[in-house]
DNA sequence: GCCTTAATTCAAAGCGGTTTGGGGAGCAGA
DNA sequence: TCTGCTCCCCAAACCGCTTTGAATTAAGGC
């Protein structure tokens, strides 16, 4: 059924019907009711080729995500994609999502771009100096950042935490309690998120006037073997310290499993925070939450930056404007004061 | 740049340079180079949307993901998803994502199809008696289920792993190893999957003659909370389970907690096999891993789906078949002898 | 009653490609 | 020389919708 034969159907002309059926004020309720009956009696759906291609607009946005050798970042990516994928549905707009390799990446912008596959881009993982920034610039298509970096332009729209107050509030948190010996169990610092967790770490311990201990900061993929590995490292030290700092509830399991190994007691013998995405697989709950931590949903974040994109591209860029948001500090049972 | 404009420029008509571009065979060779070295230089670089209206082939297929309550089911989808993301980029289709309530879950299906914006579906989660079968048959376009189903037609391709045999052959390896009371923690029994594993488990039981003790199974939504909950409950118990068997690596990460919570130890005490999809932030990494499980690599099933799905709208039904695969057993520290 | 203006509707021209149905040139065979 | 093929290339139709510009009719103003 193409909109030319309901047009037949109706002894109306194509243009008419379309009018019809999107809402245009120029056509007469009657007709347009007629219009609409019909089309949902005989099941009309308009060709969405024919409709992208004749306005011009791809009623679609593109999302590419780096296929990272370690690929530690999907479950985050996954749910953001979800929180961003519902938004899109109920406006009528595709998610157009492509996993390419790094060194695709650029290309894979690039011929979206050109191709006028989708009407603006999400970008996902900013890092540290990101290359693709001054590349999706050129573009000129609609891009929102989830995070921030260094080498965006000053204008560039984002939907970010803010990672280093969390993180130098957690480490306050920490020290409050007493511990001088913090570990930091970071993100990989080429992401940019992690070196600003790490910023607000530094200057917590700074501002305590407490050292900082190389040998007490890593950073790698957030795995759980990451996590379970480097606590096991530290806490088998002579001169262990009192609390870790995770990056991710995933790594925090890690370094849980750890001290439950080594027989010693979650907010006694070793404090615990941690970073939580609020991911719905891996929920922190409980009256009390297990961890103590930072909390902020990447899928609320999905869903805002949809939510941007899809104001952007349909009212303009007036009225959208980047947004910092601010962690929840969340008290859990696996803080305790210093041994 | 249009190929209007580009064969203007080479004082050719549109249709050569059409043709020269596709790699149709009437073209002389050196019109070819021409025409290509053209584009490359001037960047050219066909629109999208008029190509798949003039062509009426989407190029790209669509996987509606059902967004449940308890959306646990994500890092599953999330993992598969980029595997089959990997190989559409690959050969140039796109994946097209929605994420929807279950209620809109039809509704949606059909509009993607009657708007024909994508060439094809893959199915996720196929229910017990899923009520989705007759519909995507109706819409009559290609259609591959991860999983299967009683609801769905004879003929209907599916990729699926055995994931009976599989949890046979693990409650068959715990009862080998003296395990008497063995206690199930199953994903939701609404999903198909889940009611394999469950009649595998039951086969095995019956089959050493060792009763089914209702209590000692369980189906739910596979957290790690859920996992934490239901192996503290069973633990507690008077005659407590001497085994357990969780059906995804995350409520074993629950369980493991639990057990290390009571201060046993896991392969000695208590011992546990779990399913493990391999999800890359959950590894269950080692020379010996930490669990003994039923293995599967869910991303591989998705690049496996998508090459079926591929093959099936550029070449037809022809040589494509449904495939079953076979966990990997493997041996991990999780498992020893009943005490 | 004539001129405006508003309300509806339509024919036709895109949007940017692909594909069908020739058609001219060059060459071998009769 | 004429016919019959290839080999290349082109004009035009088409994919299914939107949108521009104009036409038709009805209502309002004086």
């Amino acid at each position: 059924m193409t909109l030319k034969e309901l047009a037949l159907h109706l002894k109306l002309s194509p243009t008419t019907v379309s009018r019809a059926l999107n809402g245009y004020p120029e056509v007469n309720a009657e007709t347009r009711r007629r219009v609409m009956d019909a089309a949902k009696a005989l099941n009309y759906a308009p060709n969405l080729m024919a409709q992208k291609l004749a306005t011009g607009r791809a009623r679609a946005v593109g999302h590419v995500l780096p296929l990272a050798d370690h690929q530690m970042i999907n479950p985050i990516f996954a749910e953001f994609v979800t929180g961003a994928s519902d938004v899109y549905s109920a406006a009528g707009y595709d998610m157009v999502l492509r996993a390419v390799p790094r060194e695709q990446e650029m290309d894979t912008y690039r011929a979206m771009a050109e191709r006028r596959a989708v009407d603006g881009f999400i970008v996902h993982g900013p890092l540290v100096d990101d290359q693709r920034m001054p590349v999706l610039r050129k573009l000129g298509l609609p891009t929102i950042i989830h995070g921030r970096t260094n080498s965006m332009e000053a204008d560039q729209l984002y939907l970010d935490v803010d990672n280093r107050e969390a993180f130098e509030r957690a480490t306050q948190l920490l020290i409050g309690l007493g511990h001088r010996r913090i570990a930091l169990l970071n993100g990989l610092e080429t992401m940019a998120f992690a070196r600003m967790r790490r910023e607000g770490f530094e200057a917590a311990m700074t501002g305590a006037g407490l050292p900082i201990d190389e040998d007490l900061m890593s950073s790698a993929e957030m795995t759980e073997t990451y996590g379970y590995t480097m606590a096991s490292h530290w806490l088998d030290r002579p001169n262990r310290p009192t609390a870790l700092i995770a990056s991710s509830i995933l790594t925090a399991m890690g370094m849980l499993r750890a001290v439950q190994d080594r027989g010693l007691v979650l907010g006694q013998d070793v404090s615990i925070v941690t970073h939580d995405d609020d991911m719905s697989f891996l929920r922190n709950e409980g009256e009390v939450p297990l961890f103590t931590c930072t909390h902020s949903s990447i899928r609320a974040a999905g869903r805002r930056c949809a939510e941007m994109m899809l104001h952007l591209v349909t009212k303009g860029p007036e009225r959208v404007t980047s947004e910092l948001w601010t962690c929840d500090l969340v008290q859990g049972r696996s803080t305790g004061p210093a041994p």
